[in-house]
DNA sequence: GTCTATATACCGATAGAC
DNA sequence: GTCTATCGGTATATAGAC
């Protein structure tokens, strides 16, 4: 999968491309949309400034897709597809040999964390995109009916993993999730790439904070 | 203080209004304005649709203020007032009595997150337009510059709280006060005041899970 | 596939009557 | 203080040449 952030260039034609003419495929297209999106805001961006960073006319754009709210719907299909394939391979990884025991609750927990700071990192700004809507149209609605659903996914882990005795029961489960996945989702506010923090630094300092706390602990080696 | 959720409904006029007509202040336009921002964006929200709201036209609402972009400037005024007399006033309430010997960093580390969900929940439409901003203009500019200098006080005090060893130092001061600030500031997201939490509960709720984390410690009193 | 030109609609803001 | 009407600007989207 290409990363939007690193090459926001055209993109030379393919074997079918005229000689040295360069053109833009929907990748790229969809690449400089998201990132202008998410600099400022989706509809503070038209479609006439789309065309400016790429270098080209409105009207090519639309040679490649419907319109701004295809755009907006190619991009949050990617976040969600990234995020809905976490609840189905737990593992954080697909083709994982068939495990040993069943994971507790509180291990799937683990790996769900640490796979949405992977996701949220490989795809930042498709996710980022996902998680600033605020449901004004159809498009935004449906995703983030798709974005509640996996919510409730994770609310019903957290559950599970209280019911176990592993996570403490004085915080109401909903609100324990909400708070966990207010943590995980502020990361597109300030994490970048490159910034002197891997994504497996970062997963480690969520999952650290989230179940054991900023607090020293007396003795403990920390 | 009015509450800007509480009544949209146009005020009576005081003593200087005539018999029986309804009129707006500045106030009332204001809490629906900001209403409005949040609900659809403040791009996406036209002057139009404030008048509809208002039951009135647009002509009406420029005469109370000068523009769309003023209605945003005082808005977030307010919200950054409140953020950032937490700071001048770490024991979360004004004139406390002159304190017996200094707070700890860590005492006024909590006390500063206590009070920011006690502002959030009682502005809570107010700071959740200041944390959706993207910085399109000079006003919103301007409030991200202000929203910043919080975020660093914070963050200084986490580092003091680290130096004392009263915060675990094997996560990063910096990333440690992003990761509790997200976690905050994530409240504007899901909370709804009269959801059967009150903001003590959930300040209670956010300092727990901060320090304390969310696993279940064996033979705690949990 | 990309261009220029344009159709159509809505935006923020203002003018002037009442 | 609120109204209707309208200004100038810009938005999305399309038409048709090349």
């Amino acid at each position: 999968m290409s990363d939007p952030d690193a090459a926001p260039a055209p993109a030379r034609r393919g074997g079918n491309g005229r000689a040295g003419r360069v053109a833009y495929d929907l990748d790229a297209v969809l690449a400089v949309a998201v990132q202008a999106f998410n600099e400022r805001g989706y509809d503070a961006t038209s479609m006439g400034e789309l065309a400016e960073r790429l270098g080209t006319s409105k009207s090519a754009i639309y040679y490649h897709v419907s319109g701004k709210q295809e755009l907006l719907r190619l991009a949050l299909e990617r976040a969600l597809g990234n995020l809905e394939a976490l609840l189905q391979e737990p593992d954080g990884q697909p083709g994982g040999a068939p495990d040993a025991a069943a994971p507790s609750a509180l291990e799937r927990l683990e790996r769900v964390i640490r796979g949405a700071v992977r996701v949220l990192v490989q795809e930042l700004p498709f996710v980022t995109l996902l998680l600033r809507l605020r449901g004004n149209t159809d498009v935004e609605r449906e995703a983030l009916a798709r974005r509640r659903e996996f919510d409730h996914a994770v609310a019903r882990l957290v559950e599970e993993a209280v019911a176990d005795g592993a996570l403490r029961s004085d915080v109401d489960a909903r609100t324990a999730t909400r708070l966990l996945f207010g943590m995980v989702n502020s990361l597109v506010e300030w994490y970048r790439p490159g910034g002197g923090l891997t994504a497996d630094q970062l997963a480690d300092a969520v999952v650290a904070m989230a179940f054991e706390g900023l607090r020293a602990q007396p003795g403990a080696r920390r």
